[in-house]
DNA sequence: TAGTGGTCTAGACCACGGG
DNA sequence: CCGTGGTCTAGACCACTAG
């Protein structure tokens, strides 16, 4: 994030056309000559900018016939594949810290998280509200070598934002894993469900810059406040 | 598929390089000046190929350090993001046809696949077994317009895979828009689970190569038969 | 067969990591 | 400061679409 990249900058640049001429499904956008003499870059970076697009779903490519707007209008559904946390998924969202201590990783997270030796880590467990309605509960640990300083204050906002800016530290990826399961009497009490009712768990692993593992998460979202999507992306490049 | 691509070649080559020397999660493959020996081809090229590995989730790259392989082992999960239907993906998949019946294209399913006029289509109904236990139930319907010719014998096996070899129709991309629920009778029955037992709902949207909305599905998955993973790919380029 | 998107190259130069 | 990955350019040439 230091600076910006000149793909990235005319990547954000198409996307505002689209949003100022509001261009929907199935429209075309200015040619690659076109694009390249609007914004003073060669070929290489255009199509780059316009692979960027493709990948976010954005826009989808037809050889030797043009570029074409995607994106319908989604709202109301969270993106399953928007990597960073939950802290963005939703606006307007309140968070209650449920539990914040200092504990040796557990066993069973030791495992996912590949770690061999006993490490120190944050245990946060908060409840997720949008629009006064329980969405999600969650329980994250976060591994104090990478994480070193973390608060209940802090965990009562976006803890991924608070690592990104507050700490400089990048996030790059993770990994998901998703299985649908019968609420715990507890966790359908947090959630103002039923025992037995259905439940979305997922268990993801985050990972650094430089591939450190420092974050694994179970999420349990309530089945009558959440839906997701995912767009598959145009080509793989 | 008509011809590869350089950089497909070099990304498939490197794939099998790390399969060949067994490199598991955080070790190291050459250096770009390496590959670029290796492979006779430009660095461009190369570049290229890595970033098709990162976005597949089989590889990142750490300026200035490395590049590292990433791909944990991860075998009886589901990717949710593998755009090709049920077909791939699992091996081993039995396949039971409950309904094919050619008709109007109902409704609901106009207004998902943006048709206006009343177009025929193809619907079919299947159930999905693997290991002799049904994973999921699905009901799809194709456009007549796109896909010309479907028979209950061609249901039996992979859908996407004759439109795509048998039609030589490419298909693209995908919107899914997933929920829980809770099992009607009639579907509990068929997944042999219980009414109001948990349910993983998506409804997919396909197209094809140049954005044409050919198919739709819903597909209701056996919340015990069934887990998913998703990587977040490394990078969006 | 013209128009449009895509691949590939060589080389200059930039950014980040780590000693 | 060096090693490594990444960006960007100009231009040649290739592949697909559509009239």
């Amino acid at each position: 994030m230091t600076y910006m990249k000149k793909y990235q900058i005319v990547s954000d640049k198409i996307t505002n056309y689209i949003k100022e001429k509001g261009l929907v499904q199935g429209d075309k956008i200015p040619k690659i000559d076109t694009l390249i003499e609007m914004y003073g870059v060669s070929k290489a970076t255009i199509i780059q900018a316009l692979s960027l697009l493709a990948q976010k779903g954005i826009v989808y490519k037809v050889q030797g016939s043009g570029i074409f707007v995607r994106r319908p209008s989604i709202s109301g559904y969270i993106s399953l594949t928007s990597n960073r946390g939950f802290g963005e998924v939703l606006d307007n969202e309140n968070t209650k810290v449920l539990k914040f201590e200092e504990i040796e990783l557990p066993e069973k997270e030791r495992k996912l998280m590949r770690c061999d030796e006993k490490s120190l880590c944050y245990h946060v467990v908060r409840l997720h509200f949008y629009q006064d309605k329980p969405v999600v509960l969650e329980s994250s640990y976060f591994l104090k070598e990478y994480i070193p300083f973390l608060s209940k204050d802090i965990a009562k906002g976006s803890i991924f934002k608070f690592i990104e800016e507050g700490l400089n530290t990048e996030i790059r990826f993770s990994d998901k894993y998703i299985e649908v399961k019968k609420l715990t009497a507890e966790q359908a009490d947090l959630l103002q469900l039923e025992e037995g009712d259905p439940a979305l768990e997922v268990n993801d692993v985050y990972y650094l810059a430089k591939g450190q593992i420092f974050n694994c998460s179970k999420l349990i979202y309530n089945y009558q406040n959440s839906k997701f999507f995912d767009q598959s992306p145009d080509e793989l490049i």
